[in-house]
RNA sequence: GCCCGAGUGGCGGAAUGGUAGACGCAGGGGAUUCAAAAUCCUCCGCCGCAAGGCGUGCGAGUUCGACUCUCGCCUCGGGCACCA
């Protein structure tokens, strides 16, 4: 008896759809394009369960759009500069471009037996010269337009291995390599203007209907624009050059509240009191030690110097306050000083109370209002309070009323002005680092920093140092370092001069990538004719951790390139719909023990470790509920099958069974060895039920758990389908083989019996499963189908209307298994490939059910039902309700207090 | 710490404010088989013999009716500007 063989049917039919070409992207003028984008993968070397959800889930948009007469782009690309090639190199010795570019073959093998729809033809890396070359004509571009600037900004200093770190490479305030604690340090750097585009960027996310709310949400709340007062403390005995601090507040409302005000340690006033102060240099210099993340800054214990120095009150110039340094305050934010009003603030009073400040309330609750004690008395801003020292405005008041009063009221007086403040920063772009993007500037000693000519792009990253192999053992920037490399012409003066040696952040690589797939190989960034037919993105795919920064960097630069003519105007918002998906989750094994090491003194010592296993080194077996682990290497040892679950009982009844933890799941990852390799399910199972079950059971945007028992089931229905399918095109070969059914054209189908039941049911499921795909509910498209095949295979329907309905469930199918879909569309005498066949339409008429089942609920509990007529009259309904059996007694003889007739829906009896 | 989500049977989940638990997994029973695998049929939220009662993280509220809307909590996850 013939079977369902993935690994055979699998390769023919992407063997076919390479040799008809049918997912080159085309230029059809005469067709609507679809543009489909994933996020593109980090070639770590290792697909994984994420990268397979993600592009499935791509996967079938594309082939859905498709079949629905759409000229569709689907490309694949690398995101290949980073930080771990660097690692690898330094770790492993080697080249970061050998090892990128080698994992990039060992992905691309990895990924091909999805059978994605992908148009590999125009694949690229941003660390080819040809991509990055553009990527820094457009720098040249975005420099001339005004778009880019230098300042100086802070970094993650290791004073040990004199390195940048990056924030994940800071642990717990050392430098993970070197331990030593790490500083804070100024560099001068590159950075784009972002923040000239902060009011656009947030205005414009009103525009995109297809996003989701929360990710509009988290943008706009980076974005953080804020209307404040920027006012001044008048300094009473402030250094040479201070008489003043500027500070700006979003809530004057409780000026009167103020307490203290503090300035950041990179505060200039802080800077000159280090001169004379070996205390404050002392207390500034410990805020320094501190990472540069605001995470870790806003956790870290809020610690303040009194500097002695005291500020005027505007309002009464007899009324001074003390100023601290306080390390939670921001230099960037603002104007790196704030007022404390402790009151109204729980950081502020944490602040007050640590450093015995007074806490002045200004206004209370309306009701029972209390003076602030443990907690700041924080209500919305639209909420009414009672005010004991409003300065401009009635006693109550909402904070956003005072907020304005306040503002007009020191305005008129002339202590400040109102202001419009953004939270986002400009983007720094500069990376004291090798495997990037060179930033293509020069520095001349007599022209200053020239920008490179355009004709001398790509500058190409060295590959050897002096005929040697670069030596990444060495901490710091190999370019910095590499005199024939640094050393150049500058091109305006032909005088030598230095290149700048600063490397692209990776989010610059990944901010346009989506336009070059539109011309991948053009000699200008973007051709204008194919980014004017493919633009904007219609749907793009990704992880929600990308919901800020690799967004909103896109969107600023889509701005760019159209400011400096890379994209048309259109393509301003290049991503017109977005969906995040969830992580594929494993549960973890995992075992305690005790590992021989050497202590600080030489001794050897235990120490306890955490010992995890991958799922496919254990087998688990379930005793009354209680689910237990056991490695299989060891079965093996004792003599014993682990495929035998009779042997994993025995086992596992003369062993302690506490010995391998099985713990809840988590995200995929390689430290805790909770990983499936896709590569092994495709070969045991095939692409297909890989894909199947990626997109089914839980919703897109949840995490998806990934369980061996429902892998299994997932091949288990394909092969149900596919024996469906074998069965039906047997008995047609017994009739006279597909030409005989090709004739009698779709009339073959009787229009009545066990026939309409089956149309019906498939149209039906055709209506569901295309919403399904339309909407993202892929599971829900699973489903349908499940519950379709169950139909079919009970069905008693005539041979012609079930071969229709395998057919047309193969199609709906082929978005999702499109290898299976293909070979029952083959064996039931489909013309051409599935992946041409238009997308199967629902008849209206067959969707419609002439009778519904009506429950009658009592007092909102469903207690009985009513079979009627689709269209029956709410008065009907109403009768037949009341002579209910179940109603009659709900009732007792009385009448209902109410009768709801939702018609078509429900009927609820209020009693 | 700040910002954003998510919580429904033993498990993954379904459900335009209208029958909570579709579909799948696991589990029980049966058929087929010398036997097993595979396959097919069937039962399956919890408590209860039953009648019935209880059930969508917890606590309030709106409604004839709440998984769905509002408020307050709890737990878990994502982001926090040099991981990508």
């Amino acid at each position: 008896m013939a079977r369902y063989i993935p690994a055979e049917i699998e390769r023919k039919w992407q063997d076919e759809w390479e040799a008809d070409a049918t997912f080159r992207a085309c230029h059809d003028p005469a067709r609507p394009k679809y543009y489909v984008l994933e996020m593109f993968p980090y070639p770590s070397g290792r697909i994984h369960m994420g990268h397979v959800r993600n592009y499935t889930m791509g996967d079938v948009v594309a082939r859905f759009k498709s079949s629905c007469g759409f000229s569709v782009l689907h490309p694949m690309g690398w995101d290949a500069f980073g930080m771990p090639a660097e690692n690898a190199a330094m770790e492993r010795g080697g080249h970061p471009k050998d090892w990128t570019y080698g994992n990039i073959a060992d992905m691309r093998a990895q990924m091909k037996p999805l059978g994605l729809s992908i148009d590999w033809s125009r694949e690229f890396a941003t660390c080819d010269p040809e991509y990055y070359g553009q990527q820094q004509a457009m720098f040249i571009d975005f420099l001339e337009a005004g778009l880019v600037y230098r300042k100086n900004a802070v970094v993650n200093w290791d004073p040990v291995d004199m390195t940048v770190l990056a924030n994940e490479q800071v642990i717990e305030g050392k430098g993970w390599r070197s331990g030593a604690p790490v500083e804070r340090r100024e560099l001068t750097q590159w950075f784009f203007k972002i923040s000239d585009f902060a009011e656009e960027l947030l205005d414009a996310l009103d525009g995109l209907e297809n996003w989701p709310e929360k990710v509009k949400l988290m943008q706009r709340n980076w974005i953080g624009k804020s209307r404040g007062l920027q006012m001044a403390f008048g300094l009473a005995d402030g250094p040479e050059g201070f008489d003043r601090i500027e500070v700006y507040t979003t809530r004057p409302d409780t000026l009167m509240g103020a307490s203290f005000l503090g300035i950041s340690p990179d505060h200039p006033l802080a800077k000159a009191l280090e001169d004379g102060n070996p205390e404050v240099a002392a207390f500034c210099a410990e805020c320094r030690r501190m990472g540069t993340s605001e995470e870790e800054l806003e956790t870290a214990e809020k610690k303040g110097f009194d500097t002695g120095l005291r500020v005027r009150h505007p309002f009464d110039p007899e009324w001074e306050l003390p100023v601290y340094i306080a390390n939670f305050i921001l230099m960037d934010y603002g104007t790196g000083a704030i007022f404390g009003c402790p009151a109204h603030d729980q950081r502020d009073l944490d602040f007050a109370r640590k450093y015995g400040l007074d806490v002045i309330d200004t206004f209370v609750a309306l009701e029972n209002g209390q003076p602030v004690g443990a907690e700041a008395f924080v209500p919305p801003k639209t909420e009414k309070v009672r005010w004991t020292k409003p300065f401009a405005w009635d006693e109550v008041a909402s904070g956003e009323e005072a907020i304005d009063a306040a503002i007009r009221h020191c305005e008129a007086q002339g202590i400040g002005e109102g202001v419009t403040k953004f939270r986002l920063r400009d983007w720094g772009l500069s990376r004291q680092r090798y495997w990037g993007c060179p930033i293509p500037v020069v520095h001349c000693d007599a022209c200053g920093v020239v920008p490179e000519k355009k004709e001398n792009l790509p500058i190409e990253l060295p590959y050897d140092e002096g005929g040697k192999p670069i030596d990444f053992s060495i901490p710091g920037n190999p370019l910095d370092r590499h005199p024939t490399w640094r050393d150049c012409a500058c091109p305006s003066c032909g005088k030598p001069a230095k290149r700048e040696t600063d490397t692209m952040d990776t989010f610059v690589d990944s901010s346009w990538y989506y336009a070059r797939f539109t011309a991948p190989h053009a000699a200008t960034p973007t051709d204008r004719a194919e980014a004017e037919y493919w633009m904007n993105v219609d749907q793009y795919i990704g992880g929600i951790e990308h919901a800020i920064l690799h967004l909103l960097y896109s969107r600023f630069f889509a701005r760019a390139m159209q400011i400096t003519g890379h994209l048309p105007s259109k393509a301003i918002e290049p991503f017109d719909a977005l969906f995040t998906q969830g992580m594929v989750t494993h549960e973890i094994y995992e075992s305690k023990g005790l590992r021989k090491s050497r202590a600080k003194d030489g001794s050897e010592v235990e120490i306890a470790f955490d010992q995890y296993y991958l799922p496919e080194d254990v087998v688990i077996a379930e005793f009354g509920g209680e689910r237990s682990a056991v490695l299989r290497s060891e079965m093996v040892a004792d003599g014993l099958d682990p495929s035998n679950p009779q042997h994993v009982k025995d086992y596992l009844d003369v062993l302690d069974r506490s010995q391998i933890k099985i713990t809840p799941s988590a995200k995929m990852s390689k430290s805790k060895k909770n990983v499936v390799d896709p590569v092994s399910i495709i070969e045991s199972f095939g692409a297909d039920t890989a894909r199947w079950f990626v997109l089914s059971d839980s919703p897109p945007e949840r995490d998806v758990e990934w369980t061996s028992a429902g892998a299994e089931a997932a091949h288990r229905h394909l092969g149900r389908v596919w024996r469906i399918a074998n069965g039906i095109a047997e008995e047609m070969g017994q009739g006279g083989g597909v030409a005989a059914y090709e004739s009698e054209g779709e009339g073959a189908a009787s229009t009545g019996g066990d026939d309409l039941t089956l149309r019906r049911a498939l149209h039906k499921t055709i209506h569901d499963v295309t919403m399904g795909i339309e909407s993202f509910g892929f599971n829900t498209s699973v489903a349908k189908l499940y519950a379709f095949t169950n139909v079919l295979a009970k069905s008693t329907a005539s041979l012609p209307a079930r071969r229709e309905a395998a057919m047309v469930m193969a199609q709906l199918m082929a978005p999702m298994t499109p290898h299976l879909a293909e070979e029952i569309w083959d064996m039931l005498g489909g013309a051409g490939l599935i992946a041409r066949a238009p997308w199967p339409k629902a008849d209206p008429a067959l969707l419609v059910e002439d009778t519904v089942t009506l429950p009658i609920q009592i007092n909102g509990k469903r207690r009985s039902e009513l079979r009627v007529p689709k269209d029956m009259s709410a008065e009907e309904v109403e009768k037949l309700v009341l002579a209910d059996d179940a109603v009659a007694k709900a009732l007792d003889g009385g009448a209902p207090k109410k009768l709801i007739v939702v018609p078509g829906r429900i009927v609820n009896v209020v009693v």
